[in-house]
DNA sequence: CAGTGAGCGAGCTTCCGCTTGACTT
């Protein structure tokens, strides 16, 4: 009969546990929290100092019910919820619901998922510090009444069902400044030099390499008077330095840092890498993946440095302890690591496995020496001139941990001219095969993906492990923000070129500012930042959250008192939230264009109803003003008059067919031609919605209607309501507006009518539609 | 699938941090 009730708050660290426990010990998780605030009347009883009103949710309810019923028949419970803020209150609200009697209930601690670390907890156990759960539940509070006060704000004077709040609300800001700053960025071009040499040494062997000049020429008359002045000149070395350097291993990852690489390296979305984390940790493949912490447990380290020994030699070994440096990290797990360093392969899929083998790498790697390089620079003079080219090569001495792993970086750098370098000496003459000068852009700063936001969040301590990737969900899901591939523009850029004493020069044309998996605020995103920014300036201010967060850590120190820190906030705070919602005017983010020249009327673009949009006339005025919806490239900050005008030029009419209007547009998808209610696309490059006439739009309708009546299979006498149609995927049943899935190996063209019905009837049994999942999204139209 | 944008008003939306399901084309 087990006598004790271990609680952890995750079911797999749980079954873990009890593994290394003996009979006596029966192990639970609580699944995380198992309170929170009630959602009705902010769940805090403002008048009656705070008062939290805790409630259990729906879905902790059999979890609860679960474990009171263990821990009533057990004669010791251990609460060994998480060593941080918030598992302390994890801790303390189990031991408030459970009704357990004090005397039976002990709190421990553990770091590590070992035997020793556990049975050590349960030798050392203490009280539930309720200082630290304070520092929680004013953490709690805060969020909520910031959360709950501002988002109605939002829904009165922008538009409903908007949200705010501490996290979420900076992270769009992040975006929005950095939108802006790439807005208003002026490229400028300069040009850059390259040559490439070929060098004689005295057994006659002939190599190559390239060079580059340190100084960039902003004209392109300043470059081609350089090379002018090259054609004849005569090269020479006059210095060569070489130093060493050495490059240290990236510390073991933690949840942002895995986001990151997995990011660059695998291409995973935060979300994706999430859930396969959570996959490989739940077959105990790897440790916990939301973490802050650095640290590796030492049996981990002993255990690297013998598989390092083993595989690669003694010299590649170097244990390591890392020391987190990000704000208000709380460390109460390990790195992510491999459970068993000696798995070389994990996961049942191949991202799983991608996965596995990059944090594998990234943790041995952590714990080898450093890599030893050395970095030659060689001078080249050129005669008659003071400029001069340098060369540039890096050898690499000793790899040490660059044999397991390379950290991959942010930022697409210009190629760099590196590489062997040939054994040159000082005074060497070598000859110029070939210089070139190209015309180089200046590049606006970089636009956030979503692992890099991420990774800013975490510098300003803003948002924990796990709720990077909620986040990031959140500020999408809200059309705050996307996450796309935008298509670059054509550039042209100058090329000259100096070889056998010919110089050339040629236009060349390259793609440039092509985006990939980037986040791009949108309209309402920028409309909603603006208008926080000018009401509530410090919530959003970047050092909010450090700020509050070194109050928590009074609180946690017993030196404040949470009713005094919330009430200092909420007072002012709660102020300005009605001020503004008294005075502050409604914010579509209206610009006012100009004047249409044809109808005299204003033109205005702002967020209506339905999105963004362009509007020409006055909403008070009598005459109903004219509304086009923007298009989806543009942006209300940036759309100038013209673009808006043309907007209204659609849809066009362009005449009647079969006594019904043929009109011409621009929609969600693309052109089209609409005509007695039924849409066809416009085919890409080939009409233009603003040039169509009718006869070429009657024409398109027919030849939809010719696919349509290809489209069919087969239709059934006295039954107009369903036929087997050939569809973009296959042959399909359609019977009552919805489609069904024909079984492959079946003849669609044999099937009767009875046999259709079995399969609409088979199919129609599986969807049990619940409605918790759904969410509600909203696409930028 | 793509159009829409009056005005009124009921009833709803919303936060951050812990944890996993159970959904589906």
């Amino acid at each position: 009969m087990a006598s004790n009730l271990v609680i952890v708050e995750s079911p797999a660290k749980a079954k873990t546990i009890e593994k290394f426990l003996g009979k006596d010990f029966t192990v639970k998780s609580s699944f995380g929290h198992i309170r929170d605030l009630s959602k009705k009347n902010f769940g805090i009883d403002i008048e009656n100092g705070y008062t939290p009103q805790y409630i259990i949710p729906d879905d902790k309810k059999k979890v609860v019910e679960d474990l009171k019923k263990a821990a009533g028949k057990a004669e010791t419970v251990w609460l060994a919820s998480d060593e941080d803020r918030e598992g302390e209150a994890i801790a303390w609200h189990l031991y408030d619901v459970l009704e357990i009697e004090p005397g039976k209930v002990r709190r421990i601690v553990f770091h590590e998922i070992t035997r020793e670390a556990i049975l050590k907890a349960i030798e050392n156990p203490r009280t539930i510090n309720m200082e630290l759960v304070n520092a929680q539940q004013a953490r709690r509070i805060l969020d909520r009444l910031v959360g709950f006060e501002l988002s109605p704000v939002l829904w009165k004077k922008v538009k409903p069902s908007l949200s705010a709040g501490r996290v979420q609300s900076v992270a769009v800001r992040l975006l929005v400044e950095r939108e802006r700053d790439i807005l208003n960025f002026k490229s400028t071009s300069s040009f850059r030099v390259t040559a490439h040499f070929e060098a004689t040494d005295n057994k006659d062997q002939k190599s190559r390499f390239r060079a580059e000049l340190p100084k960039r020429f902003p004209e392109r008359d300043q470059a081609l008077e350089f090379l002018k002045k090259c054609v004849d000149a005569r090269f020479q070395v006059t210095d060569i330095t070489t130093k060493p350097s050495v490059k240290s291993p990236p510390a073991p990852f933690t949840t942002s840092t895995l986001q990151q690489e997995a990011g660059r390296k695998l291409g995973f979305s935060v979300a994706q890498t999430m859930a396969i984390a959570q996959r490989l940790y739940e077959s105990g493949k790897i440790t916990y993946m939301r973490t802050d912490s650095l640290n590796l447990a030492d049996s981990v380290l002993s255990a690297a440095a013998r598989l390092i020994k083993g595989e690669f030699g003694e010299k590649y070994v170097k244990t390591r302890k890392y020391k987190t440096k990000s704000k208000g990290a709380q460390e109460a797990h390990e790195a992510i690591r491999p459970t068993y360093l000696q798995n070389r392969i994990e996961g049942s899929n191949s991202n799983e496995q991608r996965l596995y083998d990059l944090i594998w790498k990234r943790t041995v790697a952590s714990q080898m020496s450093d890599a030893r390089l050395e970095k030659t620079t060689i001078t080249i003079s050129i005669s008659g001139l003071d400029e001069y080219f340098t060369a540039t090569g890096e050898i690499m001495k000793f790899e040490g941990f660059l044999k397991v792993y390379m950290e991959s970086d942010d930022e697409e750098q210009e190629e760099q001219v590196k590489g062997l370098l040939p054994p040159l000496k000082k005074g060497d003459r070598p000859v110029a095969l070939n210089i070139t000068a190209t015309e180089r852009f200046t590049q606006h700063p970089p636009r956030y993906t979503e692992a890099s936001l991420v990774k800013k969040l975490e510098e300003l301590g803003i948002g924990r492990p796990s709720t990077y990737a909620p986040t990031i969900s959140t500020i999408q899901n809200r059309g705050y923000v996307v996450k796309e591939d935008r298509p670059g523009t054509q550039r042209k850029y100058k090329v000259i070129q100096l070889e056998e004493k010919n110089i050339k020069e040629e236009v060349h044309t390259e793609t440039a500012g092509s985006e990939k998996a980037k986040l791009f605020p949108n309209d309402i995103g920028m409309v909603v930042n603006d208008f926080l920014m000018n009401h509530f300036n410090d919530i959003l201010d970047y050092n909010f959250t450090a700020s509050v967060e070194k109050e928590f850590d009074d609180i946690a120190a017993g030196k404040l008192t949470w009713h005094h820190m919330i009430d200092k906030f909420y007072n002012p705070f709660h102020k300005k939230v009605e001020k503004t919602v008294e005075t502050s005017e409604k914010n579509k983010g209206e610009r006012y264009l100009g004047v249409d020249p044809e109808s005299g009327k204003n033109v205005y673009v702002k967020i209506g109803r339905f999105g963004p949009m362009a509007q020409t006339g006055e909403s008070e005025s009598e005459e109903k003003p004219g509304f086009a919806a923007l298009r989806k490239e543009q942006r209300l900050e940036t759309i100038t008059l013209e673009e808006a005008l043309e907007l209204f030029k659609l849809p066009r009419k362009l005449g009647q067919y079969e006594d019904k209007d043929v009109v011409a547009g621009i929609g969600r998808f693309g052109p089209y031609i609409r005509h007695n209610n039924k849409f066809v696309s416009l085919k890409k490059d080939l009409d233009s919605p603003y040039e169509i006439e009718l006869d070429r739009a009657i024409e398109l309708i027919e030849e939809k209607r010719r696919a349509e009546r290809e489209k069919v299979i087969r239709e059934f006498e006295g039954n107009d309501q369903m036929a087997i149609l050939k569809g973009r995927w296959g042959p399909y049943i359609t019977y009552k507006g919805k489609n069904y899935k024909i079984p492959k190996d079946t003849d669609p063209a044999g099937l009767t009518a009875e046999q259709c019905l079995s399969i609409i009837k088979n199919s129609d049994k599986k969807p049990a539609k619940k409605k918790t999942a759904v969410r509600k999204r909203q696409k930028p139209k």
